[in-house]
DNA sequence: TATGAATGAGTATTCATTCAT
DNA sequence: AATGAATGAATACTCATTCAT
């Protein structure tokens, strides 16, 4: 009898705060797997282990939910590379290497989907997009630039503006990113994230290697 | 009956078969902006000039109209990038920048949505993704490797495997091409086509050259 | 064979333009049945012998079908008032008696539907309860006062304000209306149109009459 | 025990048996601003400063709240009129003026939305229709029934029918009411309440005074 | 009693698809 | 062939009602 004090008891009210994260966790999933305007609110809240009505209590309509799923999600995960580089001490080739490895374990959770789904729905969230391209890739430059900067005074690297630099590293990455949530699913063509990451890296690191001196 | 003779008439029966182009073309345009789901036929039709039943009169329906879409416009590019390699003779360096470079206009035309297109509705379209990878992405890695070997032959570059090396290539390439298609249109971020290929094609074949002997 | 041409066969095309019509009668019986919130747009789409969708092709939503509903029907009622007093020649009493009759036809109809409306939705429609109040009621005050005027000037009535008056005259008029397409059509107690108006009617140009020279 | 006392404690009791009225003018008051279906439950909670899910432990559903609102409030109002006429001594002529006095002072207060309220609700209330038709009005003609009786007994009115002159007297004031409600709350006309309601009693004494003896 | 989180039936609205002209 | 009016299935969103706390 007593055992119906189950540690699950307080399930109402503990989940009550943990709702929001997790209707944006689902929502993520199905945005991501089918983009906006594919994605049924009742496909979310069912993953999501609630009912329809529930999402509306925490977010006013499917826009609003959209725009958290993306806010929400990135803001940390930019914040701790930051807080990464800024306080690294070694050699700036390492530290490229290690966000560089970051990117990978992100690119294997969840949160890979949202640079696809951002991408597709551009067209119809010019208000996201622009977020995204101010307050996520601007603020990624940002970053960069100032890792190439530690470099370049290192005499690490050779002095090439980030603003062209930046699509150079990131471009492969995002692309198996996007490989690995879109087409790669299906079809029989198979990249390997190792190996073709660490042969950009290998590349990269060595096109931007200072001449040697003569 | 001289009246079949009035400058309209012909006009009509010519248009009659350049039709279905006319639609696929306004239909790329309309998913490429705005994502399959949230493409309104009417919307395709407009685009197209005409009315929305005649859109069935080509076209099974809309999936058929979206698998046209990506189907057609793709295979005549690929082909002339594998015509231009099978008959070229000279370095494989200038071969590979003249690549680029028509990556680059294919970049401007309306062609290069086609990609932000198919990622964004693999998960809706398995088919489309699967002839994606299978009839595209295989095709140009194939290319690809093709124009690796002829330079690893000639002695101009290192012998590294097509499958990792293509991802580092496409990368930065396909990376501009989302962009411009997508976020880049809202936001301030302004990256500048030319200088970050040119960036990206010194830095690739820097990175690709054989190590300078000793 | 040929009979097939009945003379029914050009429905399509005929009825193209008496469609918006024929909805807003059928809009006009369930909002006023059933007010506007609690009608179904199915409903007023099954009456009209259409499907939903195709209210759609005439009136953006459902408010704009509303308020299609209220001033279509209304203003032709009016313009047509005012046409019999302008022309009207005879003693004003006779002219009071005529509106009066009208009034009673006017009620009669579905048309009788429309008071009851603008009345329950006023809450909830500010612009039509605006629009009701400018466009109906002060057009009708004025025709009121101009019959009054005449009457005046002819030496049959007492010279009393217009809108002190109007209301006494419309009154017994609006809340037999009212009474019929609302109370009314319940319970047990039945008041007759005829007489209760020829008393009204009666009483009040008695009491409007000048007073009696001694 | 000595607690109890708090100046807090009788307050919550005393509301207690308070809360359903309290409930029920609310609910008049958004009842009569939007019509049932368009109230929200939430809403009449808000205004009565407690929980949406409160309402339910004294009303069994929204329609029983409907029906409470207009059962209870309406019939303590009659009862006073007929305590009034049963008690009253003097001319016939005052009594009428009196009870169009207390006449204006309901339509003063809140409970002046119970008529616009049956009326738009009683396609969907047959029943609240049903019992304002026979205990409302039928219990009110008996009384203006009653009041003529005397005037005609005392010499002072003339024999007029009371189904067919309660209409009549009842009509103006109704309709001041109802535009009080509704409409008159919009656009520019401007309804003068006293005058409007003087005039009208004027003239119905005047016309229903007897035929002067020659 | 009182709360307010959760539910899901009910509706407005959209849009791919059909088909009479 | 081409049209565009008509359809109705599909889906976002609302809100009365329930119930664990």
């Amino acid at each position: 009898m007593t055992l119906e004090q189950s540690p699950t008891a307080p399930r109402r009210s503990r989940r009550k705060h943990a709702r929001p994260s997790e209707i944006i966790a689902a929502a993520l999933s199905e945005f991501a797997e089918r983009g906006f305007a594919a994605t049924k609110l009742d496909d979310v809240a069912a993953r999501a282990g609630i009912s329809k009505g529930t999402v509306y209590l925490y977010f006013a309509d499917k826009n609003a939910l959209f725009e958290a799923v993306v806010r929400q999600e990135l803001l940390p995960v930019l914040a701790r590379f930051e807080a990464i580089v800024d306080s690294y001490q070694g050699p700036s080739v390492d530290l490229l290497r290690g966000i560089a490895i970051r990117f990978e374990q992100v690119m294997d959770s969840e949160l890979g989907g949202i640079p696809k789904l951002v991408l597709s729905e551009s067209g119809n969230f010019p208000e996201i997009a622009r977020f995204y391209a101010d307050e996520v890739v601007a603020r990624g430059l940002r970053l960069f630039s100032s890792i190439l900067q530690r470099g370049v005074v290192r005499g690490e690297f050779r002095d090439i503006p980030a603003v062209d630099l930046m699509p150079v590293f990131v471009g492969p990455v995002l692309m198996m990113l996007l490989w690995k949530h879109s087409i790669g699913r299906h079809g029989n063509v198979a990249f390997d994230h190792r190996t073709v990451l660490a042969t950009h890296l290998d590349m990269f690191l060595r096109a931007l290697a200072p001449e040697a001196p003569r």
